[in-house]
DNA sequence: ATTATAGGTCAATGTTATTGACCTATAAAA
DNA sequence: TTTTATAGGTCAATAACATTGACCTATAAT
């Protein structure tokens, strides 16, 4: 590999953690204003998508343990952002849903990156919006796990 | 906005929040079997790309403090990855410059993103790859600090 | 001489996260 | 029906990573 083709994948690792760290710097700031934090922010997000979900479903999606992941729910519990019941299908399962509290702050909170994508994409065209998924996917798609005839499960 | 259109923004956030865990996991893994971790990754990337950078000038570009920085930045000298030595230009302030051991180290790290990128951007096009940076550029200048009429700095 | 800057260090604190152990409740399988 | 597995909660110990605050040296600038 060349020296000015390293020079510019280096500015897009540059590029990558930066715009993560600046993504993530306004709904923190006003997490911080609730007592709470990043984690909190990615509980809510995935609730709020998932309705319902299980507590071992957003162990999977988060990839934390429970018991990283436990202190944070039982807050969000706690001050009433969020609701905790046994499932009627199977009762040792927790349904998480948020209350309409929690959906106000999952709202504020990433309607600020929402917002943000939302503009950007309008200033640069729909092409740019499907080309960004598609380059975020690829990355994703390293991780993944395959199944021994090489396709993906 | 229509839920349509949120549904799509939601997506983006969540290939966000994958993306960047699965860009560091691997990484991440090499780090760890050095008994080191994330920051000293941001370190020795940023003394990398900046040899003979100083203290302050990276504790402004990883925006944190200098109690934070110090042990990780330590812990990289002492195990032979970098240097930290007075500048001829003012001995107050300390220039820090990987060794070739540290170099070989940051391209072992950097390489395994780098090279993802690339291979991204060779199968998409090089037009995915301008755009890619577009975006992300446009997501770090709402953060960015702007003068008086509005020029940024 | 005084003040400011660059950097290092110690202490206290707190969040996020881990592994390991152990508990209850419930469901599924033998 | 007894046994085993699953879902979840909780406690403890540990550790990275980060903060604020305080204080120190060395050097440069005023």
């Amino acid at each position: 590999m060349d020296k000015n083709r390293e020079d510019q994948l280096n500015e897009t690792l540059m590029l990558f953690y930066f715009a993560y760290r600046t993504f993530i710097k306004e709904p923190d700031r006003i997490l911080s204003q609730h007592g709470i934090h990043r984690l909190h922010h990615r509980i809510l997000f995935f609730v709020a998508r998932q309705p319902k979900i299980s507590v071992h479903e957003l162990l999977d999606t988060l990839e934390v343990t429970k018991q990283a992941l436990h202190a944070p729910t039982r807050q969000l519990v706690e001050m009433g952002y969020m609701t905790s019941e046994p499932a009627s299908y199977d009762r040792r399962v927790r349904e998480l849903k948020l209350t309409e509290k929690g959906e106000a702050l999952e709202r504020q909170l990433s309607d600020v990156q929402r917002g943000k994508m939302n503009e950007i994409f309008e200033l640069m065209g729909s092409d740019s919006e499907e080309i960004w998924k598609e380059v975020m996917k690829n990355i994703i798609a390293v991780d993944e796990p395959k199944t021994e005839d090489g396709s993906t499960t």
